[in-house]
Formats: C-alpha cells, structure tokens, sequence
DNA sequence: CTTGACCTTGACGCAACGTCAAGCTTTAGA
DNA sequence: TCTAAAGCTTGACGTTGCGTCAAGGTCAAG
C-alpha cells in the first residue's frame, strides 16, 4: 500500500533506461500513455506502464518500427509471428548488404585494376579509339573528331572516373552473364538501360531522344560486340559478350 | 554542331533513369547544377551533367550518402579511398544485423520453448513462486501476497509476453557468460541495468527509488542465483550464475 | 483560343526521436 | 519567506532523400 508505484517521467525513464523524450513522444502516437496525469499536468507512470514499456523497448531493440509494436501490442498479431516476420525482412536487408559490399569491392578492384589496365589503352582503345572506323563510317569523320577531341580533352582525373564508369558497367554484366538470369530478364535489362544512357554520355554517338537512328546504332555496336574479339575479351569471352548482345537487342527492340 | 548537347530536365532523367524530382533535389544542393537555365526558368542540361549525374547515382547505388558524393566528387577524397571507408561502414552494419537476427530467433525460440518449460512452472516457479520465502522474509507476507495476486491475474497472453521478457534476459546472459566479455563490460552492466529494471517491475520488490535497499535486495538476489541450483541452472550451470552474480554486483555498487 | 504536356517554386510527409525554446511548478536552501 | 535550481509542460525545427500534391506559368498542337 505504501507501494511507491508511481514514477515521475525522469524516474521511469532511468528505470527502463531510455529518455523523457521517448516517452512523450510514445504518449503522443498513443503507445504508452501515462497513467495518470496530475493536476498540473505532470505524467506519471505506474508498474503496468513500467512493462508494457519494457516491452516495447525490447522489441525496438529487435527493430521493430513503432507501429509494428503496436500491433503486437494490440494483439492482432502475435508476437511470435511478428518476429519471424521481421527475421524475413532482417536477412533480406542481410541479402541486400551482401550485395552491396560485393559491388563496391568490384568497384575498388575495377578502379584498381583500372589503374593498369586502362593505361595500356585497353577500354579507351576499344570503347572510344577502336570505336574509330565504326563511328566514322555511320557518322562521319566530324563526329568521331569531336569525340576524339572530347577523350583527349579530359584530364587524368576525369578520365580515371570515366573508367570506374566503364568498370562498373563491365563487372555488372560479367556478374550478369556468368549468373542464372536471362537476357530479358528485369535484372539484365536494367544494365542494358544503363548501358545505353552510359554511351549516350559519349559526343558523337546518336543517342539523343531525338535522334531517330539510336535504335540502329545500339543495334550494331551489340552485333559488334560479339563479332570483335576485342571488345568480346572486356565481357568474359564470346559468351559474355553474347550475354550483352543479346541484352542490348531485348532492349533496344522494346524501348528504341 | 547539330547534335542537340542541350536536354530538358524530364529528358536527361530518362537518360540517366531517375527523375526530374531527384534532379531538382540535387539542384537544390549544390550537386547537379543545370548546365544552362532558359529566361523561362527551364532547367537544361548538357553531356556533362549526365556524366557528372551518371557518377552521382553510380556512387549512390553503392550506398553513399549524398554528402559523400559531393565529397568525392569534389575530390576531397579519392574515390577508391570513400568506397574503402564505406565498406567498412557496410560490413559493420551485416554484423549488426547478424547479432539482431540471432537475438531475434533466440526471442523466438525462447518464447516457443517457454510455452512448454513455462508451463511446468520452471521460470515462475523460481523468479515468482519460489521466490516467495525470500520475498516473505525480508519484506513480509504482505508483500509477497500483492506479488502472487499479481501474477496470477494475468491472463495467458500476459503470461506469456512476460515469459518471453524472462527469456530475452536469459539468453542474453547466457550468450554474455560464454562469451569473453567481463561482468563489468558495459555490456553485462547494460544487461545488468535492464534486469534490475526488470525486477523493479514485480510487485512487492524493492526496487523504487525512493527505497533505500534497492541494493541489499539486489545484492541478496545476485548472491542467491549462485547459491540456488534452480536458479543457476537457468542461466547455464554455475558458471553462468556467478557471471550474472558479479554483473549484477558490479551494477549494484556502481549506480544504486 | 483551348487543351494538354511540361516546367517552376513551395511545402508537407516519412521514422524516431534529439534538441532548443519559452514558460509554469515544485522543492530545497539562505 | 523569498529565490534559485530542478523538473515538468507544449511547440516546433532538424535529420535523409526524395515522393507527392498544390498552384500556377510556358509552349506546341489542333
């Protein structure tokens, strides 16, 4: 009877280990209202309110958001239930991270490699120098000057992040190509869209939306890419670069 | 000369497969200027905005922040030494989610397993019932009649959601005791917090701030889960006994 | 001239509080 | 008893990266 229960906010607070704050603030959303309030306003809290608090925290430490907390409060879900649901979504998250981490490493190693390889005019000789004849016969010889002008023109700086560029989109159809998806897969198409907005950042390439060639132009470089064994070699081989052949194709046939 | 280097803004988000809304937003920030903005207030934007927009939302799916971006992009930082640090940051978060995925399926487990060990009374029948000749002891009949009042009307949900409390705390003893944390790591003082602020929420204990022998109750009760066989074996034998013993003494002689 | 497509700035919303700010109440000390 | 220090209140902005109206100007087509 002479029972202290009931705490003045700073107090439950310290109890439970959390913030006054914390606790307006799951009064405000209606999670844990006081229970009682003074006459002068004051909160206080009795050993029900302590619980269900302690509850509350415990499932947020398991991170849960707000309102799933106070559905299994409520009871319309069981908390059991609710876990496993949210242990889905933790490796999902998990799944995602993964990815990720392999991602940027590709992307260091790319830049990395970049560093070597690039110097030796691997990409540059193929995706922009080699590219010469190609571009001069369907373009012009003005169009591949300009593009020429505009590679030279960058410095060592822009040119390295140019070939991050370039690594990334390669590392992402390797990846593609040696996996189980499809050509026409979601996956596979959104590289490709990629892949085309990534030459569209190319002078002298027709890729504008008002040029109405884009479509033939994609066409032919995925054919190239296959029949020249330079650029074939950037994807893995033949059967890579038919990976991105065919990509591109689904592609370009659908939305071109 | 005729090439059109010149894109609205909805045009260069299809380019680059964002949309106009992310553009004004990186706008807003510094980040993407417009290359060129019309008297009309237009915003337009050239090859090397896409290219500049391309790095943005390459350096973006790797998951850096904005400022990060900018940061990089400004060549404060080289890129290669932001995505070192990143993934870092990366790997921290999966083994964050790692421990949050084992805590969760240990809650799981706990509560799947307390529906049968609960019900042959083993966690009440030491933290509540057989706790009855201490609590009568010390703090008399009285108040261990509010405790056994309230505990049996709960209902079985209620039961069963304290239950599962009883169990997180456990477990994480366990894990802590087999691990190679000292009793007085902040993390056993951390569990010894929120399991002193779990008893505080029995009734007929001690735990008020306002009672000055918060402590020698705490010390008594961290003395008998050693003494207690029932008791240690709830917290993996002995060993697991005195860990929480001496976390909770720690605790007890530190803040109370 | 009207419709419709596209553009602009401005501002709210989200998750879960942290962090002032302004002002009232209670408590402890001189 | 008067006052200063605590402690409490509501209100509102800041955080991250845009999505999503809202209200209104611009421009090309019919």
């Amino acid at each position: 009877m002479s029972n202290s229960d009931d705490w003045s906010i700073q107090h439950i607070a310290a109890l439970a280990g959390t913030t006054s704050r914390t606790l307006r603030h799951y009064d405000s959303l209606g999670l844990l209202p006081p229970s009682r309030i003074a006459s002068n306003g004051y909160r206080h809290y009795d050993r029900q309110s302590l619980m269900r608090l302690q509850r509350i925290l415990l499932l947020r430490e398991l991170g849960l958001s707000l309102p799933a907390i106070a559905a299994v409060l409520a009871q319309e879900e069981s908390a059991t239930s609710a876990l496993r649901t949210h242990v889905t979504w933790l490796r999902s998250e998990q799944d995602r991270l993964s990815r990720l981490i392999e991602s940027v490493e590709k992307t260091i190693a790319a830049e990395a490699a970049g560093e070597d390889i690039m110097a030796h005019d691997m990409f540059d000789g193929f995706d922009h120098t080699a590219h010469k004849e190609e571009v001069e016969q369907r373009w012009g010889k003005e169009a591949y000057a300009k593009s020429d002008a505009w590679w030279r023109s960058k410095d060592a700086s822009g040119k390295s992040t140019w070939k991050a560029q370039v690594a990334a989109l390669n590392s992402g159809w390797i990846a593609l190509a040696s996996g189980t998806d499809a050509p026409a897969s979601p996956a596979a198409q959104e590289l490709a869209r990629r892949h085309v907005a990534w030459l569209s950042s190319i002078p002298g390439t027709p890729t504008s939306a008002s040029d109405g060639d884009t479509r033939g132009y994609i066409l032919g470089l995925a054919a190239m890419y296959v029949s020249d064994e330079r650029f074939a070699a950037n994807y893995g081989g033949t059967s890579g670069a038919e990976f991105v052949r065919d990509a591109l194709t689904n592609f370009a046939e659908r939305e071109l």
